[in-house]
DNA sequence: GACCCTTTGAAGAGC
DNA sequence: GCTCTTCAAAGGGTC
């Protein structure tokens, strides 16, 4: 795995070293695997068909394709069918994007960010990928071979994910773009964001055409004046910042970050001007608006009557002057940038649009990714918070503390946290119900095939921010023990996060070490977090009885385990009881 | 219009 | 070191 930190040795992050699990031979191992698998997820898939009628269309797309006299809808039909059929072009394709098993995610797989140039100075394809990922707009050119010229897509839409709708018209990568979509405003797009910002021949930037600037990052000309190029770090033989810099005029606060190729990049995309034109208070001191910065007008205050304008016309008292100070957000975490991709898609598979009931399906979809995936979360929401905190030294997350009040925080105090378990519990359910329509591919009882294969933040996030919450005190981890050892756990929130949390503290230390017996993954059942206070079981598996496929989200069949999954969700948790062998 | 709900993760405070 | 709290996003729902 690289690192992507450059072994900048900061100590921002824990030591995000993945351990690699999964090697080649596992993956072949697993293809073939998968074909018995295949069989038995039909078995499943035609029990599901009963089970889940009332479910999404996209939950059933395969049943479909076996009864499509059955689905009414038959543009879900035709959707879910291209999808799949997607998949399987992509899968025998064996490309550029063959890793990955959700075709969501090909603009994950950045393998080599710490080298992003091959031999020949070009820009290497993981790094294309990731420049994809981090500026959808751009067409990074490269060699035209390893373009993915089937890409029937304009070439800002690398992952093509079928009927996305982002919510808001805002890309699901915003995340990676900036941290304040509300800042998003039509204008003049700065010319770095050009699809065609290098020349494809010599590679060399060139200054768009206006015809071809984006329409997505409006920055006004003077500010561009004073950023350096987002892919500046892309052709350090050059040298050239893409805009002409002033004397004085542009002082890179962070020479750490020009230096660190993917640091850089960061600095250019989510804390770049790129897309916020904020009012002055909000620049940063570099004159750097960060996108992270949320102007009191726009992050309501209780207080924060007045506007930008009004702030620069009238003097203020002290106290006005506080909050004036612009509002720093907190870096999303790797969930939050995962729900932020992911959101749009939900939204658009699922018929959902309560936003309690579709995180409750991401909070799934999370734990059924594949240590891969949730790793590249991390380590983005790693450089996240090492970017932050550089761009922001004197940040504190308490800063925010109190920003906003809340009813909730009144009434805690008061309720018990019984009763507070209760109620949580039947909310969750209540969600759970509207989520039968669409499931994350969550658990059931029974196989393993229909349970998620949730890697240990620990462990797909080696941050990870050890143990420290109900996720981490989940064991959700991968472990080693033997299985007789891990029947199940029972572990409820709030006291328990107090046992567990250290047990999983224990595990995540010696997780990788692994002993001699097969490893196997704990996998919760239920809901989890230390909020939800809902009682966590979780069961091991055998881990090299998971396929990816089967922890990847949204495939049709996999929708199908989620909603086999939502039925069961909604069962009492005593129901799940059964242990595994 | 502010807050709730819901999710996970990060960070800080308190013990 | 552990526990608890708050905030980050999002948008419909609630008050």
């Amino acid at each position: 795995m690289p690192q992507l930190n450059g072994g900048g040795g900061d100590d921002l992050g824990a030591n995000d070293e993945m351990i690699s699990f999964k090697d080649e031979g596992e993956q072949e191992e697993k293809i073939s695997e998968n074909v018995s698998a295949e069989r038995d997820l039909d078995d499943v898939k035609s029990s599901l068909v009963n089970e889940s009628e009332n479910n999404s269309s996209s939950s059933d797309s395969e049943q479909a394709e076996r009864r499509p006299q059955t689905r009414p809808d038959s543009e879900s039909y035709e959707k879910t069918r291209d999808y799949f059929s997607e998949a399987l072009r992509r899968q025998q394709d064996g490309g550029f994007f063959k890793s990955p098993h959700y075709p969501g995610y090909p603009f994950l797989m950045i393998p080599d960010l710490t080298n992003p140039y091959l031999s020949n100075g070009s820009l290497s394809p993981s790094a294309r990928t990731y420049l994809q990922m981090k500026w959808p707009l751009l067409d990074v050119p490269g060699s035209a071979g390893l373009k993915d010229s089937r890409s029937p897509t304009p070439g800002h839409l690398s992952n093509k994910v079928p009927v996305v709708q982002h919510a808001h018209h805002v890309h699901p990568l915003t995340p990676l773009i900036t941290y304040s979509n509300e800042h998003f405003s039509p204008g003049t797009p700065p010319s770095h964001l050009s699809p065609e910002i290098l020349d494809p021949k010599t590679g060399i930037p060139r200054t768009p055409h206006p015809s071809e600037l984006s329409p997505y990052y409006p920055l006004s000309p003077g500010a561009v004046g004073s950023i350096a190029h987002p892919l500046s770090w892309l052709m350090p033989q050059q040298g050239q910042h893409m805009y002409s810099i002033p004397p004085g005029g542009f002082r890179h606060p962070y020479p750490a970050l020009a230096m660190n190729p993917s640091m850089s990049s960061l600095v250019s995309s989510r804390f770049s001007p790129h897309m916020v034109t904020p009012p002055p208070h909000s620049l940063h001191q570099t004159g750097i608006p960060h996108p992270a910065i949320v102007s009191p007008a726009i992050k309501q205050e209780p207080s924060g009557d007045i506007s930008p304008s009004m702030h620069a016309k009238s003097p203020v008292p002290a106290k006005k002057e506080e909050d004036k100070k612009p509002h720093i957000k907190k870096p999303l975490n790797a969930f939050m940038l995962y729900m932020k991709e992911m959101r749009a898609k939900v939204v658009a598979e699922c018929t959902l649009k309560e936003s309690a009931a579709i995180n409750q399906i991401l909070g799934r979809r999370w734990h059924s990714l594949s240590r891969e995936e949730q790793a590249k979360y991390y380590e983005l929401a790693r450089k996240e918070r090492q970017l932050h905190s550089q761009l922001y030294p004197g940040w504190s997350a308490r800063d925010n503390y109190g920003k906003r009040k809340k009813r909730k925080r009144e009434n805690k105090p008061d309720s018990k946290p019984e009763d507070f378990s209760i109620r949580s519990k039947k909310q969750c359910v209540q969600y759970l119900t509207s989520e039968k329509m669409c499931d994350s591919p969550a658990s059931s009882h029974g196989s393993m095939l229909d349970s998620p294969a949730t890697p240990s933040a620990a462990l797909a996030s080696p941050a990870a921010p050890a143990a420290t919450h109900s996720e981490q005190a989940q064991p959700l981890s991968l472990t080693t023990k033997p299985e007789g050892r891990m029947q199940h756990h029972f572990s409820i929130p709030g006291k328990a996060s107090g046992s567990t949390s250290s047990s999983s503290s224990s595990s995540s230390s010696s997780t990788p070490s692994s002993s001699s017996s097969q490893p196997t993954m704990s996998i919760p059942v239920g809901t989890s977090g230390s909020q939800s206070n809902t009682p966590i079981l979780t069961r091991p598996i055998p881990f090299t009885s998971l396929h990816p496929s089967m922890l990847s989200p949204p495939s049709p069949f996999h929708q199908a385990l989620h909603s086999h999954h939502a039925l069961f969700q909604s069962q009492p948790l005593s129901l799940v009881t059964k242990p595994t062998e």
